[in-house]
DNA sequence: TGAAAAACTTACTATTTAGTAAGTAAGTGG
DNA sequence: CCACTTACTTACTAAATAGTAAGTTTTTCA
């Protein structure tokens, strides 16, 4: 291995690099909205370099929900936050989106990808279902274990009240993004007065 | 007048065949997915028919988010809405994203412009911000109403709790446009069971 | 150290994009 | 009926787009 001891060295590779603000650009302003070009300028490296890493924008996209789909399953399943009780699960649920408010005020990869779904290649569709699939569930068994065990209060089924949940997380991203940090805060705040018991 | 009777023509002008297209692409595609070549072939004139109704894309735009806000002016404002009880008030509001759920599943406007509204035009901006804050401050009159006259139920602020539904449905429609029906289905059902007294 | 693989750059397509300028045909109103 | 306006079309520009092919430099490693 060239790094024997960090698995994230400091200045990653260019495919990395690549990925990373393609991120970036993706959850600020959309996927229909920047280009090869973009990204090439930014990165000091030419067009044709990136199309090297990713021939198509199709790969691209694809690429980038594949590892976001990644770090849900292991942020998922990371001890620390496995251990947590649920309304503390739920709790590190609302950090990552607040993380997202205080970082430009992204929104998260479903609100950047939902209204432009129809345009965008197959598999990257496909990804995005998978993602959005496996975080609902998720929540939905955090849900059920916290009203089990007491610490959670809702009525409904698990799975439905997971849906809305995301659902309204989503949708508060970007109603900061078109307002400001304001409504979010107070829609998050309703929905910890409504469900920690 | 040219028509006494109608105020909607069997076939409208081409500047109104126009925004109605390019609202369908909107809601459908997303603002950056489609371009005056587009809505030109599918209309059978020239692109540069569409510039001379809307110069550039930032007046079209502007144009068919200044439409919708008058449109739910004057929604609000009638007598067949006004003059409903809070609860049936609430199913209207329901009823119009399921009609947009009907309609090839087209997110609403906010949901379409959200992602990319850094990208968007700065009069789409403001029109856009005007249209979410009075259709969040009808709703959070009409839920405060409903909650002292006993017909919806939730706890918190009338303005929060506006600002919660209404993201939750733009979302939703998003979450069907991904999925499918079903998990709009879901989350409206879980507003009306926690609502609905 | 030298051959091969990886990571690029240069130079180029073909297409699409928004937008403009000039001309034309069809109404409209005095 | 004629000047004027409205509603276009034709023909064009300049820029941006995704993508490719061929060549060059850098890295790896046997």
């Amino acid at each position: 291995m060239t790094n024997p001891v960090s698995q994230a060295p400091l200045v990653p590779d260019t495919r990395t690099r690549i990925l990373d603000l393609a991120e970036v650009l993706l959850l600020e302003r959309g996927f229909n909205a920047f280009s090869y070009q973009h990204l090439a300028k930014e990165l000091g490296v030419k067009p044709a370099a990136i199309h090297y890493h990713y021939p198509s924008k199709d790969d691209l996209g694809t690429a980038l929900v594949a590892r976001q789909l990644r770090r849900l399953r292991k942020w998922r399943d990371l001890p620390r936050v496995t251990d947590l009780k649920p309304e503390a699960q739920f709790e590190a649920l609302l950090a990552v989106y607040d993380n997202h408010l205080g970082h430009e005020r992204r929104v998260c990869l479903f609100g950047a990808l939902a209204a432009d779904f129809r345009t965008l290649p197959p598999a990257m569709q496909a990804e995005l279902r998978t993602f959005n699939r496996e975080l609902t569930e998720w929540l939905a068994q955090v849900l059920a274990v916290g009203r089990a065990t007491g610490g959670l209060r809702f009525v409904g089924s698990p799975a439905a009240k997971a849906a809305q949940v995301l659902t309204t997380l989503a949708g508060a991203l970007q109603v900061a993004r078109v307002h400001d940090e304001t409504p979010f805060q107070v829609i998050v705040g309703q929905l910890r007065l409504e469900l920690l018991a």
